[in-house]
DNA sequence: CCGACTCGTGAACGGGTCGTGAACGGCCGG
DNA sequence: CCGGCCGTTCACGACCCGTTCACGAGTCGG
């Protein structure tokens, strides 16, 4: 259940994700995702089941160093768990490991 | 529900393109689309259900390259879901993806 | 119990993108 | 010459996106 970190469609936990046109299908259905939300998935899925931390993550996703206080990558980590979870209730995708960063894995609730 | 790149008709979602004669119907009737407006429809529909840029689609059915501030794109698309949606007013055929372009795929509305 | 820290979450704001109607000129048939 | 269609461009408003702030819940150590 790991995922090639360059593969060109990503597929597991009901969750498609096609890098050439920036789509992203969820339980089948089309997710709209920014393209900074993108950039954010694609680097949480790239290091998929490992902590990324939020220096990483805004390198991967923005670009340049995070500065002290900013909020920008849990902002953008909750709207993608609201997309997400929205199109596909009983999984959770993003997990937290306070003080360490966020974990991308899609596992069924309960 | 998905429709092979060449197929000389094409026929989802109350739609009908016919490429050889340039003729489009929907829910039964005729649409009449100029020629820079088919080209686009047969641009989009040829990459159903993926995002296209307006870099691509410029470049599919106007040929040459976008120039920056060009709108001619956005102008068209909302020709066209003008004419479309007119004769299908249910169905949304063509869906904006901020930052990144259109994406075709006829879906019911609400 | 208290205080510091982390994280979740909603809201406000400014800038940029997109939708939309209209004007303009070119082309062609009548 | 005239009228209609077509393609382009402009202007304005609405909406979306990215950023930042504020507040509260939860956690941990002392």
């Amino acid at each position: 259940m790991e995922a090639a970190p360059h593969d060109e469609t990503i597929r597991a936990g009901g969750l498609e994700l096609r890098r050439s046109d920036g789509l992203v299908l969820a339980g089948g259905q089309v997710v709209q995702t920014s393209v900074r939300e993108l950039r954010l998935l694609v680097a949480l899925v790239d290091r998929w089941g490992r902590i990324v931390s939020r220096e990483e993550l805004y390198r991967l996703a923005w670009g340049g160093t995070l500065r002290a206080g900013d909020r920008s990558v849990d902002v953008y980590v909750h709207k993608l768990r609201a997309k997400l979870e929205q199109a596909l209730p009983d999984t959770a995708f993003i997990h937290t490991h306070p003080g360490f960063g966020y974990r991308f894995d899609p596992l069924h609730k309960l």
